[in-house]
DNA sequence: ATCAACTTACCTATTGATAGGTAACTTGTC
DNA sequence: GACAAGTTACCTATCAATAGGTAAGTTGAT
C-alpha cells in the first residue's frame, strides 16, 4: 500500500467516524480526541490531516452531499416516474434512520448559529442541491399530472425537505421507523402519490 | 425585595438566558460562563440555584412545557373548531421563529442521545403533552368532518409535530418566515384546512 | 536523503463543579 | 425589642478534565 493510499485510507476513516460522531451526537458534541479513541491514533495525527475541526466539518458536508448527488443521478437514472422518483428520495431518509442516525445536514441546521462561517456556507450548497433536484421532479410530476400540488413547486420541495428532516429527527428520539413510515405516508399523500 | 423574591427573580433570569441559549445554540453548545457573563453573576452563584446543567436543563423543559400547557389551554377556551384550533397550534411555532429561536424541545430533540437521562424523560413528557393536545383536536374535527386525514390522529398529530420542527429548523436557517409560512400552509392543506 | 505519515509532548483556554467564606436577612426565644 | 441561630444568596479561588491546536522529533518507503 503506497502512501497516497495510506493517506486517502486514513482520512477517509477518519471522515467515516466522524460522520457518524456528528449524525448521532452533533458537530458540537464531539471532540477529536473521541476520533483518535475510535482510530487508535493521535490527535495531533488528526490535525494532520484535517488542520482545523471547521475544515472537518466542510469536507464531511462536501463529502456527503457527492454521496447525496450520486444517489440522486441514480434515482434519474433508474426511471420511472416522478412519484417513484420522490420515494425513492424518501427512501433516502429512511436508510438514514435505519442506521439510527439524523441527516448529517439536518443535525448541522439545527447546530446552524454554531457553525463556522465555511461549514454554514457549504450547508447551503447541499440544501440548494437537494431543492433543485426537487424542484425538477415536481415540475415533471406537476407537468404530466402525475403529482398534486399548489403554490410553487420551490415551495413544494422546502416543505419536503422540512417536513422529512423533522419527522427524521422526531423518529429517531420518539417513535423509530414506524413513525417516521406514518409520517411519509402523509406526507406523500400530500402530493396524491 | 425579600430573600424569597430574589431567589424566584434570580432563578427566573437564569431560566430566560439559558432557554435563549439553548433554543438559539443548543444544550452542548452554551456553557455556565455565557449565563453568568450574560448575568453578572458568578458561576458558582447558578451552581447555587441549579446544582449541575441536568438540573437545569430538566428544569427548563418542564417550565417550557407549562408554557406550552397554558398556550394549548387558551386555544381550548379561546373556542372555534378544530382547523382554528390547529392554525393557532401552528400559530405558537410562528412565533417562535419570529423570536430567531428553535423550539426547545425540538432543539432538544436534536442532541437527544447527548443528553443526562434525567432531561430525556423530561423531553418524553413534552412530546406526549402535545400529541396527547393534538390526538383530542384532531378526533373531534374528524368526528364533525371539519378535518381529513387518513390513519390514526396519533400518526397525524406524530406527523404534524415533526412537520413542524423540521420546517422550523429549516427556515431559522434557510429561508425565513417566509419558508415556513408556506410549509405550514402545504401542511395544513394537508389537512383540509 | 527526501518526504509523507505519523508520534510524543506539550500549550492555552474553557468546561462543569466544589470549597470556603461573607453580608444580609429571618426566625424563634427570652 | 434584643439577640443568638439559622437561612439565603451570593462571592473568590480553585479543581480536574477536556477542548482544539502546535512544535519538534521518529519512522519507513521510495
Amino acid at each position: 500500500m503506497d502512501q497516497k493510499s495510506d493517506t486517502i485510507h486514513t482520512s477517509q476513516q477518519i471522515l467515516d467516524i466522524a460522520q457518524r460522531l456528528v449524525q448521532t451526537r452533533g458537530f458540537n458534541a464531539f471532540s477529536y480526541a473521541d476520533i483518535a479513541v475510535a482510530l487508535s491514533v493521535s490527535k495531533a495525527s488528526l490535525h494532520y490531516h484535517f488542520a482545523s475541526k471547521a475544515d472537518l466539518g466542510v469536507r464531511l458536508i462536501e463529502r456527503y452531499e457527492d454521496g447525496f448527488e450520486r444517489a440522486l443521478g441514480e434515482i434519474d437514472l433508474t426511471g420511472g416516474g416522478a412519484a417513484a422518483k420522490i420515494r425513492r428520495y424518501v427512501n433516502i431518509y429512511a436508510q438514514v434512520l435505519a442506521d439510527e442516525r439524523m441527516c448529517l445536514c439536518g443535525m448541522l441546521a439545527a447546530e446552524f448559529v454554531t457553525l463556522p462561517k465555511t461549514m454554514q456556507a457549504a450547508l447551503d450548497g447541499f440544501f440548494k442541491l437537494n431543492e433543485r433536484w426537487l424542484v425538477g421532479v415536481l415540475e415533471e410530476g406537476h407537468a404530466n399530472g402525475s403529482l398534486q400540488f399548489k403554490g410553487s413547486a420551490a415551495e413544494a420541495a422546502q416543505f419536503i425537505i422540512g417536513s422529512l428532516e423533522g419527522s427524521l429527527m422526531m423518529a429517531r428520539s420518539h417513535g423509530g421507523m414506524a413513525r417516521f413510515d406514518a409520517a411519509t405516508r402523509h406526507l406523500l399523500s400530500d402530493f396524491g402519490i
